[in-house]
DNA sequence: TGTTAATTTAGTAGCAGGTGATAATAATGA
DNA sequence: TCATTATTATCACCTGCTACTAAATTAACA
């Protein structure tokens, strides 16, 4: 085994570390770490068959698509797109006020949310109102069932009513307005 | 409103729709779905506020990398209880709809609930009713900036004012009313 | 009907972050 | 010292954009 294989025998394994640390480095990036040329770097990914950085990114990124949301969210059931819509949430302690058998409102509002912006076939922040009312307070452990109905459409806005259920009492009640302007800030 | 601009925003619609289901779609795969040129695609990506395919793959890759994010948590800097309060959050693009420059508006109005109910000094899910007005979309990398009031108290409800500020601009406002009833489900 | 202005298309140059191939330049070990 | 191996430098090319300019199209209005 000569020094100079062994230096970059020893050259790979950092390339290796430096990207289990930060995956999304250049080889520029990566040559300037480790002080060698750009062309070098190239020698030893295809070595090491790691593949350039768009489609370490892009392979990431589509492992995240592929599952769904990780939050404490609901599964939509049942889509008419553009008429209504339904989804299920089962509660659970970590979604309670602290100490309570609460669970914070936003879950229920995250649930109708998704389900509206999904109902409407839109996904960018139409939200435009929303109206809620929180008939009774949902405790953990709950089966929650929320219908979405479309109640009018005009030139660019719309009108969707959301109501959650937990065992057919209806528990929660929200009017959506949305349109069709996204300017962000 | 021309035909013209109806019919824009409709594909618009259909953009977003599109980047839904498929968020890695080239601007070229992109205009052959909607059978215009690629030159109206990206016109359209510039006026819906939606990066180029490289930065879409990327934020959703790094949100995969990102810790589990626990919800984006406002940090509450200033409480007077039972008068009002001061919250900020940062935004990022782990907050947008898939794909576009727009937070989700959960995180609003997760932010505004927080500093409601620690405003109003109860810690259970006392919120009866909610009205809430989203002015502007805001964007990632955004220091949002919460103030509370209490606007009046009766026998066992209070109303209580939120307004969400980005660079001194409202973009979001919330009116709460919560009592003090109980009772889980 | 013709004019105007919004909308769409087309075409240019340039950039980032690559790929491949080829040639030049060390460093090493027999 | 010379052949071998490792590294670097260069060149042309690719994709998917941005940024810009110019032309073509078309709805709306007078």
């Amino acid at each position: 085994m000569s020094r100079r294989s062994e230096v970059r025998q020893k050259r790979h394994e950092e390339l290796l570390q430096l990207l289990n640390e930060s995956p999304f480095l250049t080889d520029g990036e990566l040559a300037e770490h480790l002080n060698v040329s750009i062309a070098t770097i190239r020698l030893d990914r295809t070595a090491l068959n790691i593949p350039e950085l768009r489609e370490r990114v892009l392979s990431v990124a589509h492992e995240q698509t592929a599952e769904p949301h990780s939050m404490g969210n609901a599964e939509i059931m049942d889509i008419e797109e553009g008429i209504r819509g339904i989804s299920v949430l089962y509660t659970d302690e970590s979604m309670c006020f602290p100490g309570t058998n609460v669970v914070r409102s936003q879950y229920l509002y995250t649930m109708a949310e998704d389900l509206v912006t999904t109902t409407a076939g839109f996904r960018a922040a139409l939200i435009n109102v929303a109206s809620i009312k929180y008939k009774v307070p949902v405790g953990p452990n709950c089966k929650l069932i929320a219908r979405s109905e479309l109640k009018s459409v005009r030139k660019d806005s719309c009108v969707i009513w959301v109501s959650i259920y937990c065992e057919r009492k209806e528990i929660f009640r929200a009017k959506y307005i949305l349109n069709g302007e996204v300017k962000t800030v």
